[in-house]
DNA sequence: TAATGTTACGGTTGTCGTAAGAATC
DNA sequence: GATTCTTACGACAACCGTAACATTA
């Protein structure tokens, strides 16, 4: 009986569902049905009726459902209280790559500060593998890196999903492009060794479509420069 | 993390010493030792100051101590409140030996009434193994043996601890008594087969002495009997 | 067929007990 | 030496992912 099963527990009993609370918990969906099956052998009795359009509390269920979410909120608190004590972490240190950097995090960032206000939070920008080497050796508490890197022996947690768009200058006409199009227009993209680059080279082989036979007519550093040349 | 380990923390802080707790919880001390590391690496902190004289809470130990038992009370309250949902669980069939059926019983029913007033509680006493047979066919719920049984595939805890007492009638002058002078005096005792007799024999031998090898002057069956006998 | 769930199985990880080590009274 | 806790190691169980299966809209 640990909190992980409870976590579980909470998650299947929202969704209504244990291959989406598996999604939502980064399982596959035989792992979370073991853990809810070892909850229910450990508490001696059913949590769920299993049909094939989901799960159903059930009254047992219902009961604990409190107790869980009871327990959930005192595993935070505690996590909180055992935090605020410590008193060699008064800062905290990230780093991240350009993209999350430069966009989603400083408003992220602006919240966060509301809620811990006398913590000092630096944050500094880097390629994405130079910030799995900064976690290594603890020199950053927290990393956001993009898609596409190694992250064995690394805790991570997806937070984002982005698409990519493909922007055109004002005074174009074109409507509608397939990739096998991409050939056939003057492209500026960004330079090779960039994580957006990666990541989207990567996106694009999912669709069978390989990116570097693309001969691009510009490659440029930072989206910024790119978007004011377009 | 899990329940267990934060009943391993709290009986350790409480008894300042690893080996103590290792032995109420019916655990060897090196597993506590490990459960209690397990701990402090899932916080980040450390808990305990260990020295060869005992351990000691920190900081952290001290605030996790209040979460700690929050945690095993919300748990308590869960069990009970599962518990008394329980629709066909408004009674209980309970097997004792004989024992504890006419001696410790009584009253912990007594009490136990009192707490759970609407329970109906059924006992009946049974010899050690036919006991173990009910239980394994659920015809009861909860069974009290005496020592010296197989317990495997069961769940048990010890509840009492008693002594063995050599009764002399008032008319007796024998004020000390060595276990070798045993075959010297004529004794009256409970049949081969009774539980009774089973654990005074296993007791004895750790001792370095066999009771099979005294030829009591009487066998009686059940401690009354052999009370009224002396 | 596509969605739900379960069961079976192999590899990895966690947990226990035994045994041995280190430190202190 | 006795007591304390830790580390090392082997056996066993727990857990996850893959794969195969069952059921139903």
């Amino acid at each position: 009986m640990n909190i992980f099963q409870m976590k579980a527990f909470i998650e299947t009993a929202q969704a209504a569902s244990i291959s989406k609370a598996a999604h939502h918990l980064h399982l596959t969906q035989p792992a979370v049905s073991q853990q809810l099956q070892s909850l229910e052998k450990c508490l001696g009795h059913q949590l769920f009726l299993r049909s094939n359009k989901g799960v159903k509390l059930t009254e047992y269920g219902n009961i604990f459902y409190s107790y869980a979410q009871s327990f959930i909120t005192l595993w935070e608190n505690l996590q909180n209280d055992l935090a605020t004590v410590e008193e060699n972490h008064t800062s905290l240190r990230i780093g991240t790559c350009a993209a999350i950097g430069q966009y989603a995090l400083p408003c992220a960032l602006y919240l966060f500060k509301q809620k811990k206000p006398q913590l000092s939070v630096s944050v500094q920008s880097f390629p994405s593998l130079q910030i799995l080497g900064q976690l290594r050796e603890h020199s950053i508490q927290i990393g956001f890196i993009q898609n596409g890197c190694d992250l064995k022996d690394f805790n991570y947690s997806p937070v984002l999903k982005s698409r990519f768009i493909l922007a055109a200058p004002p005074s174009t006409t074109v409507t509608s492009l397939d990739l096998t199009d991409l050939h056939t227009i003057p492209l500026i993209c960004s330079s090779d060794d960039s994580d957006l680059k990666k990541a989207l080279r990567l996106s694009l082989l999912e669709y069978g479509f390989e990116l570097n036979l693309l001969t691009p007519l510009l490659e440029l550093d930072g989206i910024e420069s790119i978007k004011s040349t377009v």
